[in-house]
DNA sequence: ATACTTTTTTGATTTAGGTCAAAGGAAACC
DNA sequence: GGTTTCCTTTGACCTAAATCAAAAAAGTAT
């Protein structure tokens, strides 16, 4: 989906307002497995995902990565209270494919957001969609088998996973890739 | 806290917009143990908390009462989705205290939101800072020891970890009231 | 193609925390 | 104040999923 759509489907924005909006993205071409942010950084920019699949994972103490967001096409996505705030990052996005994104700095968001008062809607807006989606998750999480995640995860995330190698889901699951792999032998 | 301290805390509004802004909301006193919404109801209000507590829960299908939320002084509460997308509610809201809330319609806040360009700022801004608080808890959840997400949860909510039933906490972090009851012998 | 690395599968074993059951304590109600 | 009901603690036992280990399969690079 193009970006402007993205936008109207959240707040009806007339065509200029559109236009310049979008002017303040830039477009990236971005290789399979680049971090785009590591921890510890504070995140520079916003994402809109046009083509490819990216995550964001932690480091667990003992090193082991965990998986803590898949983003796809048609979303937004950055690490978040790092580019709301400006604080350190607690994840590493990285793409999981080739991917094209557009991207935009947190002075021309903040601009955008003061110069159009639809645009903190759709920050709002777009805000709210996230926290029901990771409420969700945490629901699922919270008091489901092994099995009954890795079915909430098929239905979030249809076409992810056969895209990604299962120990990333494994880790976003909250189980290891050893019982994700009996999961799905059946 | 007063509600326009706490606007304020997060939008430099000035007295003339705080008082029309607080003048839309009402206050109102329940009593402890008191329904506020309930499951499959569309949630008509938000509600600013300034004194006493609040939390959300759901039913399993076993009849189980999983909490899924602790709201307590100087903080927005609702069924979130429920109340910005005027769709039947996941979940329960229930007063733990004797509570004294400001509390305000949909339509009232909507008028709120397109009359005040900050208005919109800081419903995303609060909006943030819930999304924030709740992945911080997906991931003491999803990777932690019993133990450990008790910790998590005393640190989260210290004031409230003595002041409501055992039973609400366990569920709250995931385990049964008797874990949590062995955790805390020591 | 061949060698090398990484990921996935499979099996054996362990363990944290769940379930079941029953006894103490606290709070609510008459 | 005494009953009744609910909440918390404790113990015995069980189970889902983790861990450990090693083989098989899939990718990647030379």
């Amino acid at each position: 989906m193009e970006l402007s759509d993205f936008l109207l489907s959240l707040t009806p924005f007339d065509s200029h307002e559109l236009k310049d909006i979008t002017s303040h993205f830039e477009q990236e071409f971005i290789p399979k497995n680049t971090l785009l942010i590591e921890q510890g950084q504070v995140c520079k920019k916003l994402y809109y995902i046009k083509k490819g699949m990216v995550r964001s994972y932690y480091l667990k103490e003992d090193g082991k990565e965990i998986t803590q967001w898949f983003f796809s096409v048609g979303k937004f996505m950055s690490s978040v209270d790092s580019f709301f705030q400006q604080r350190p990052s607690l994840y590493y996005l990285e793409t999981l494919e080739d991917s094209v994104v557009y991207s935009i700095s947190k002075e021309k968001m903040d601009l955008l957001f003061s110069k159009y008062h639809k645009m903190e809607q759709l920050g709002r807006l777009a805000s709210i969609e996230m926290l029901t989606k990771v409420v969700n998750k945490l629901n699922a999480i919270q008091f489901q088998s092994a099995r009954e995640r890795y079915e909430y995860m098929l239905a979030e995330f249809p076409d992810i996973s056969h895209r990604v190698p299962l120990g990333y889901i494994a880790s976003y699951l909250g189980m290891t890739s050893e019982t994700l792999s009996r999961i799905r032998r059946g």
